[in-house]
DNA sequence: CAAAAAAGTTGATATTTGTCACCTTTAAAA
DNA sequence: TTTTAAAGGTGACAAATATCAACTTTTTTG
């Protein structure tokens, strides 16, 4: 891998992220690189699909993910990342299959690292396991809130969260060409694709968002903050 | 702190749990627990409200906690947590406010450790970073295991699914003295009071368990479980 | 380009679940 | 113990949401 790697690595898109890699030194940041692999994915294909053995851990460089979980009563969306995050840490820990699947909802660029190395390079370096610890932590946050999202709030109120998340975390503008299927936004904010489309036109006719086809644009942030806050 | 309470943290009672401070050395270890106060919670006492700022990290020795998230839109449990059991793990963070609020379901007895002592020594030793990692990791798990039930089950499935919970990593058997109030199992649950009891009667009228008063018993694993997976 | 498949859309209807009002039992306090 | 408050419980009803069956538009593919 090449030097400039490094680069992507500050995370220009994600301030708010720890800068973990910059702990490593030189040397440990190069032995880690070198037990990695650069991979590409095409819009639509999947990153790697629950309970299959894992032998890597995966870190965005650039594209959109969706992280989905499976189970008897079909699939669940847990999450959507962007670049400069990271991908089924929780492997690292005792279980060795990934915990949930992750699609491509755009063109994706991941960084690849073995899991035994970058586990060994943990138990080495204390920053750089106390930065993965942060890098959880965030994660953890992000999940519960999603969590109370869902749980707690109606199905306008749930809509207006993920818009608001998309366009804050995701592509830090109001206005996005939305990579996600009506289907993908009902699967994220727990309704089925026709209450999805129904919302959206609420919000629509309410003067909250623009819709053009996949292009969503928020007018009104204040209005969905306002719709999220009421639930 | 006597000696002895090194004892209490082998986790008899939760062998899944990752050993963290084994990971430490005889010195660490009681450096770390000189920066520690044991602190103990009557029941229905609250151990820390959400928003406040954070000073201690906690570990549970004894008794079962529950962990609520508030908003705009009322309350939702997380999770429940018995001994052996880390608690704001994610104020060590840069966050340094409690991220939920924590209630004492028993009589609860933690261990109180000081935030900065605590990041310090994980900054100081890998092994035990990593450690708290891993932890992190499997809450993450659990987390995500309830996100599914929760998003994805309707109310019978949910329900079976939190008993099944209670049953198997906090009483670790099938009869056990609910703690919990119907309307706490409700927001547990993600229903109204009302309907958990009403799907509570329906469990025992179909022989999968027996109530009396707080006291439930599982009488057909199996039964649930298979109400679990129809949802 | 034409044909087929997938995604988006809509209205009608059924199901699930919450809310309200009220009653009963249990636990706590005076 | 008596009184009061809290938790448990029930039925009727209302609200939220899913499902189904069309139909239209967009996208993909031969």
């Amino acid at each position: 891998m090449e030097k400039e790697t490094t680069e992507s690595f500050c995370c220009e898109h994600s301030p708010e992220h720890y800068p973990v890699f910059k702990t490593l030194n030189k040397d440990e940041f190069e032995k880690l690189e070198s037990h990695a692999r650069i991979i590409t994915f095409n819009k639509g294909e999947n990153l790697f699909k629950q309970g299959m053995p894992a032998s890597v851990v995966m870190y965005i460089r650039s594209g959109i993910v969706k992280i989905t979980k499976e189970g008897t009563q079909g699939v669940v969306n847990l999450n959507l990342l962007n670049s400069c995050n990271f991908l089924a840490l929780s492997v690292l820990s005792l279980k060795k299959e990934f915990p949930y699947s992750a699609y491509a909802l755009t063109k994706v660029e991941v960084v690849a690292y073995d899991i035994a190395f970058f586990s060994q390079t943990m138990m080495l370096n204390a920053a750089f396991a106390s930065g993965l610890f942060h890098v959880m932590a965030q994660n953890q946050m992000m999940l519960s809130e999603r969590f109370y999202s869902l749980c707690s709030k109606q199905m306008h109120g749930r809509m207006a969260d993920i818009l608001i998340c998309i366009a804050k975390r995701i592509y830090k503008k109001p206005s996005f060409e939305l990579q996600l299927s009506r289907q993908d936004l009902g699967d994220l904010t727990g309704m089925a694709k026709e209450s999805a489309i129904r919302i959206l036109k609420d919000m629509e006719r309410d003067g909250l968002i623009r819709i053009k086809a996949k292009n969503i644009q928020i007018i009104d942030f204040e209005g969905l903050s306002q719709l999220s806050r009421i639930g």
